[in-house]
This record gives structure tokens, C-alpha cells and sequence, in this order.
DNA sequence: AATTTGCCCAACCGCAGTACG
DNA sequence: TCGTACTGCGGTTGGGCAAAT
């Protein structure tokens, strides 16, 4: 058995000593349609038998990888919603790496393309936040911080006045913050977007009151409503600056009835997002976290006035 | 404009579990 | 009961592409 590069199409050929060559690398447009045709005819399984009938050189795992992951007709192509998103993050924290099992709960979505999400996007930002596990208790409420880091950065671009507050440690209001009733809204309904957040919110008050004093009411937590909070805990200890490299997540969509919403593109005054506080918790917008690029994203930001008046 | 860098995702690999003779 | 083949799962790799330099 010898292994060859290929030329056409950059493809492996796998050769034995019967010649029989096995194809690997990118599937063309044939072998795609020569899978498609068999598995119309014959129906899925038996995969080296299916290999061997169809005429395809490839071998049978490589045929239902190819069947399951992007032939097959249900697969769902194109960027997961926010709703799907949030769902994996909640499924990982209690199953782990369980892919399969977590794709089982999102129709149409591969075990595949769930694991190269979360290694491409999520991961990436909890080890460099030095969260490295991602199946402690909590990492869900880091993941939904990213959001509200979004969020305090999202107030400070839209406050040009405002202090910097780059590099100060502020503590992150994580626990206590649950999910949204994002899952619950129905097509037509007025959503109420809710994080809650224990603790103390005074920093962010100070932040705030040392803005401009017209640009007082663009955070997304406000002076009021932080006024009478009870005293922080800090469970990561993240600084800004570690959230600020975090932020190049993609964070930057609201949450809304299970579609994302572009902060430049929805329709404001058709949104209801009540900013409320009820027993000490504070009520946040969530954010999508995937999808599109992070620069585009930045510049969405920076261009975007986002203000709790425009909430 | 050319080159480098980093990201994303399709595909591969190895292992474990299951089915079957 | 055992051995073999098949299937499924999770981890890893590498090519393509776009952004950055």
C-alpha cells in the first residue's frame, strides 16, 4: 500500500497492489452525484458495500461521511441562528463534547459542523480567557458574560466621551445571569429580552458618570437602575482587556425571537426591550455570537448608536 | 500588487461499540 | 463465545479563502 498525491483536483489516491485506486480529499461533482444516485436507488447503510457498488474509489466511511455531513437532503447549510447557538452552549454544559448528541437536538445540523463551530469560535475565546474548561460549572454564564461584554463595549463606542475603560479589572456580573426567554417568544409577540446579573453594578456606574452627561443614557445599564445593588462577586476576574480581545467574538447581533437582528439593520422602534430591575437583577439584550466577521462587526459597532433610549 | 497570516470547514484517522455469522 | 466487519463518534489535519501587512 503506498500512498500518492494526485493532481487532479489535489486529491489523494490510495493505491494497492491490485491497483484498485482509492480516491480521497474533496469530492467532485460526479462522485457527489454517484452517491446521491445510489443512495436514491439503494437507500442509506451498508457503506463499503454501497463504496464498492456505486463505483465510487472511495471508502465506505468516507461515503457516509460525505452523505451525512452534505449530501444528505435536510442538511442545513449557512451560519447557525442565535437560537442555535445558545442551545449548543447550554447542551455542551451539560453533556460535553457529545457532538452527535447535541446535533440530535438541532435538526439538520451535523455532529461536524457543531464541533467545528464550537472549536472555531467558542473554544478559541475560553482558552484565551484561560477558561479551559469548558465543561466547569459556569462556563455557560462566561459564555452569556462575552454577550454582556458586548454590550458595556457596544455603550462605550456609542459614548465618545466616555472614559476608557480599557484595562481597568471589572468585574463581570456573571453569576446569577440566566437565559433569556428567548425560546418562548412567538412569531408576532413582543419579546422581553432578559438577562439578570446579582451584584454590584457600581463600577459601571462610575464608568457612567464620568461621561458626557448627553451620552448618560446610551449604557446599557443605567445610572437608576444600578443605584441599589447588592455587592458584586467577581467568579472569573476577567479585565477589560482580556474581554476586549474575547470580544472579537462575534457578539454583535440582538437576540429577537430566535432571529438575529443586525445592530445597523432592524427596525428600533418596533423592538420592546424592557430594561428592568426586579429583586436586585438587572435585565440585559442578548446578543448572537456567531456569523458574521468580527472586523465587519467592529465597524458595525463603531458606526452604530445603540442607546437604552433607542431600546 | 504581492506576500503573509489567520480562520473556517470538509475530510480523514483512530478508536470503541454493535451486529452478525 | 469468539472473531470479523460494520458503523458511529470525537479528535485532528490541511486546503481554500479572505483579511492584514
Amino acid at each position: 500500500m503506498r500512498l500518492a498525491m494526485s493532481t487532479p483536483s489535489k486529491s489523494i489516491i490510495c493505491s494497492s497492489e491490485d491497483d484498485y485506486e482509492l480516491r480521497r480529499g474533496p469530492w467532485s461533482v460526479e462522485e457527489d452525484y454517484l452517491l446521491t444516485h445510489y443512495i436514491a436507488n439503494h437507500g442509506e447503510g451498508r457503506w463499503n458495500l454501497l463504496a464498492i457498488r456505486s463505483g465510487l474509489r472511495r471508502t465506505g466511511k468516507s461515503c457516509r461521511l460525505r452523505w451525512l455531513n452534505y449530501l444528505k437532503p435536510n442538511v442545513k447549510r449557512g451560519n447557525l441562528t442565535s437560537e442555535e447557538q445558545l442551545l449548543i452552549f447550554e447542551l455542551h454544559s451539560k453533556w460535553g463534547n457529545r457532538w452527535s448528541k447535541i446535533a440530535q437536538q438541532l435538526p439538520g445540523r451535523t455532529d461536524n459542523e457543531i464541533k467545528n463551530y464550537w472549536r472555531t469560535r467558542i473554544q478559541k475565546q475560553a482558552i484565551y480567557a484561560k477558561f479551559e474548561d469548558h465543561r466547569r460549572a459556569g462556563f455557560v454564564e462566561f459564555v452569556k458574560g462575552l454577550q454582556m461584554t458586548r454590550c458595556l463595549h457596544k455603550s462605550q463606542e456609542s459614548s465618545p466621551s466616555a472614559m476608557s475603560i480599557q484595562d481597568q479589572a471589572i468585574p463581570l456580573p456573571f453569576d446569577g445571569v440566566t437565559v433569556p426567554h428567548y425560546s418562548s417568544f412567538g412569531i408576532g409577540t413582543t419579546p422581553t429580552i432578559q438577562i439578570t446579573c446579582h451584584g454590584d453594578l457600581n463600577h459601571l456606574n462610575q464608568h457612567e458618570q464620568n461621561s458626557d452627561s448627553e451620552h448618560h443614557n446610551s449604557s446599557c445599564i443605567s445610572s437608576s437602575e444600578s443605584a441599589n445593588i447588592p455587592n458584586m462577586s467577581q467568579p472569573f476576574g476577567y479585565t477589560t482587556s482580556q474581554f476586549q480581545a474575547l470580544d472579537n467574538c462575534d457578539f454583535g447581533m440582538c437576540l429577537y425571537d430566535g432571529y438575529s437582528i443586525d445592530n445597523n439593520s432592524y427596525d428600533r422602534d418596533a423592538l420592546n426591550l424592557t430594561t428592568t430591575m426586579v429583586a436586585g437583577n438587572l435585565e440585559l439584550p442578548v446578543f448572537d455570537c456567531q456569523t458574521l466577521e468580527t472586523n465587519r462587526l467592529n465597524k458595525e459597532f463603531a458606526s452604530s448608536t445603540w442607546s437604552m433610549d433607542e431600546l
